[in-house]
DNA sequence: CCCTGATGTGCAATCGATTGCAATAGCTAT
DNA sequence: ATAGCTATTGCAATCGATTGCACATCAGGG
C-alpha cells in the first residue's frame, strides 16, 4: 500500500542511466565542471530539468558538510500552554524569514518549552541548523549562558544583561520605557501604572526605564501600580481588572505591549473611566493593531525588519566566527489618541 | 580562522572511542538495543548523555530515507514586494507550527514567489521535506494542479475549486460571503460594496456568496461598488479612497479581510461618513485587531487553530497513500459594533 | 574433548551525493 | 611508430549513521 506519495525519488543514478553515463559525470555536469565535455553537460542538464530532477540535499550537505538551514526557536510557556499569539513575535518571525530568505538560508521554525530553552541546542547538536535564532530571553539568562559557552551558535532577540555571554540584539529597553514614561509625564500624569512582568529582562529594562523618568520628575514608583501582568492576555486582564476595581488612584499606564495596553483600555471602560481623557495609556511595539484601535495607541515603536535583519546578520558574523557584540537597536514614540502630545 | 563555532560536532566515532567499543556498538546501544550488554548500554548512554551527543540527523535521514520535516510555504508578491503582512497568514502559520510540533513534525518556514508556486516542489525534490502546505492559492490554480499531478504530496490553503487535482482546506468561503451579505441586507443596507481582489479564488468564493445573498434580496451588484483591493495594504487604501470620493452611494461595505474592513472604516471617516451610523461594515477572518478596533468589527469567524490542524492531518493522510479530499472548515459571523445586529 | 546454542561485538555494505586519481582515446611532436 | 599531451570519463573512497551476517567467547550436554 501508500506507494502512492512513495513513488520513489529520482536521484543521480537515475540520470546517469538514462543518459548512459556514470554517476561521477552526472554529477560534475550538473555543478558546471569544465571537464565535462560541454554538450554532454548541457545533455545532462536538459534531461535532468524536463525530469524535474533535484539533488537530494541530505546527501549533498552529508557529503559536504555544509548545511544553509537555520533554527529560529519561539519558546512557548508550557504553564500557560501559550502558544504564543502575541502579533509581534509573529512579525518578527516574519522579518526573519524575510532576511533568511534573501540570503539563501531555510528557516526552521521550532517551538520549545521555555523551561528547557537549552533543548533547543539539540537543533544544532543534531546538525539538523547550524545556528539558532531564539525569539526573547524569558527567564533563563543562565540557559542560554550556558548554550554560548558550549559554543552553540546563537543570537537572541532580547536585552543586553550583565554577566551576558551570548549576542543578543532587541530594541533600547531602557530607553523606551523612558520615552514612554516621560511623554505620560509631560501629559501630566503623576501616577503612572506599569503593566508588565518584569521576571522577563526586557520588561526589566523597560521598568528601569520607566524609573528613570519618575525619578527625573521627583517621583518614587508606587507598589500598588506595578501589574505583573504576563504576556499571556487572559491572565493579563484579571490582573488589570483587579487593579482597577481595586480603586487604586491612577491617571497613566505604561504597558509592556500593544495588546496589554489594550487590555487595560478595556479594563479601565469597564469602571468607567475614560481614555485618554481619565487615564492616559502608552503602549509597546507598535503594531498595526496600535493604529486602527480605539483609540489608536500612542506606543513604542520597535524596528521589527531591521530587527529581523540584524539577528541575522549578528548569526552569520558568529558563524564566519567573528566575536558578535550584543546589538541594541533605536526605538522612538510614536504619538497617538491614547496619550496624546500635551498642549 | 574561524575555528571558533567551527568547533567540531561530535559523532558516533569518537563516542565509540571513548567506550572503547565500535561504531555499531554506540550504534544499536542509544537505540536501546537489546543486543547489546544492559550494562554496556547503560555507560554508552551516560557517555553520550554527558557529552551532550546528539546524532546526525542528516546521516540518519539518508541512510533510514527518513524525514519529519515539513515545508510551510508563503508565498509572496513580487510585483509589490509583499512580505505577507497580514496577520491572517502569519497566525495559521503559528497554528501549523502548533499542529506540527504536537506531532513530532519539523516546519520549514519557506517563501516563494507567487509567480512561481510551482518552485515549492524543489522543497520536496530535493529531499529537503516530505510534503508541503502552501498558504492561498493566489492565481496559480494550474501550478498547483500541476504539482499534485507530479504526486507531490501536497495540501492548500483556500478554496474548492472547479477541476482540483490537490487537497485544498479552506473556511467556507461562499457561506462566509453569503452570512455577511444577508447580515448587512438584513441592518437595511442596500447597496453594498464588495472590497476584495476577485482574481484570488477565496475572493471569488466570497464574492459569489455575496451575489447569492444580494439575488436572495432581489437585488443585483452595482459594477462601480466593487473595489479590485488586493491584500497589499496600502494599494487597498487608495483604492477605497477613490471609491469614497467617488460619491458612488453606499450603505454597507463587505471587506474580505479585517485589515481591508478597517481601511474601509479610515477611508470613510476621511469623507466624513460614520461607521456604522453612515456605512455598515463586516470584515473577514476574526482576527484579535478586530476585537479591539474603533468600532469593533462585525466580522467573519475563520477558525483558524482549527486550520492548522486540518491542513498538518490532511497532508499526513497523503503522505499515508490516502487520497485526501478538499476539506471546508465551518465559518461563522461574529456581530460586533462595525455592523450591529439589526433591532 | 568436541559440538551446539546463547550472548555480545565487529566488519563491511549501504543511503545519495562529491572528488582525487587513474584510465582511455585522440592528436601532435619527434 | 612511440612518447607526451590534452580532453573526457569512470572507479572508488568518503561524509555519519544503520544493520545483516560473521565471529568470538563461554556454558552445558553428550
Amino acid at each position: 500500500m501508500s506507494s502512492n506519495s512513495e513513488a520513489k525519488r529520482l536521484q543521480m543514478a537515475d540520470i546517469a542511466r538514462l543518459a548512459g553515463v556514470s554517476v561521477s559525470t552526472v554529477s560534475r555536469a550538473l555543478n558546471g565542471s569544465t571537464l565535462i565535455n560541454a554538450e554532454t553537460r548541457e545533455r545532462i542538464g536538459q534531461l535532468a530539468r524536463s525530469l524535474n530532477y533535484s539533488i537530494n540535499l541530505g546527501a549533498q550537505n552529508l557529503r559536504l558538510q555544509k548545511n544553509q538551514t537555520i533554527a529560529v526557536v519561539v519558546p512557548y510557556d508550557a504553564q500557560a500552554r501559550q502558544h504564543i499569539s502575541d502579533p509581534f513575535f509573529l512579525s518578527i518571525v516574519g522579518a526573519i524569514a524575510d532576511a533568511l530568505t534573501d540570503l539563501g538560508y531555510d528557516m526552521l521554525l521550532s517551538r520549545v518549552n521555555a523551561e528547557h530553552l537549552d533543548s533547543a541546542a539539540a537543533l544544532y547538536d543534531s546538525g539538523k541548523a547550524i545556528g539558532l535564532v531564539i525569539i526573547g530571553q524569558w527567564r533563563h539568562h543562565d540557559q542560554l549562558n550556558d548554550l554560548a559557552a558550549r559554543k552553540v551558535p546563537v543570537v537572541v532577540w532580547g536585552g543586553q544583561l550583565p554577566q551576558q555571554l551570548y549576542c543578543s540584539v532587541g530594541g533600547d529597553n531602557v530607553d523606551g520605557g523612558l520615552q514612554a514614561t516621560r511623554h505620560l509625564l509631560r501629559s501630566g500624569c503623576r501616577r503612572i501604572a506599569f503593566v508588565g512582568d518584569v521576571r522577563l529582562p526586557e520588561v526589566t529594562l523597560r521598568h528601569q526605564g520607566y524609573l528613570r523618568a519618575l525619578n527625573e520628575a521627583g517621583l518614587t514608583a508606587d507598589p500598588l501600580l506595578e501589574v505583573p501582568a504576563p504576556f499571556e492576555i487572559m491572565a493579563a486582564r484579571s490582573a488589570l481588572d483587579r487593579l482597577c476595581v481595586s480603586g487604586a488612584a491612577l491617571d497613566g499606564v505604561f504597558a509592556c505591549s500593544d495588546l496589554l495596553a489594550l487590555q487595560a483600555v478595556q479594563a479601565l471602560r469597564a469602571v468607567s473611566r475614560q481614555v485618554p481623557g481619565d487615564v492616559a495609556v502608552v503602549g509597546y511595539d507598535d503594531m498595526p493593531v496600535a493604529t486602527y484601535s480605539d483609540p489608536p495607541l500612542t506606543t513604542v515603536h520597535q524596528p521589527v525588519a531591521l530587527a529581523g535583519a540584524e539577528l541575522v546578520d549578528a548569526l552569520l558574523a558568529l558563524l564566519r566566527g567573528e566575536r558578535a557584540a550584543p546589538r541594541v537597536l533605536p526605538v522612538h514614540l510614536v504619538v497617538r489618541g491614547s496619550a496624546p502630545q500635551p498642549a
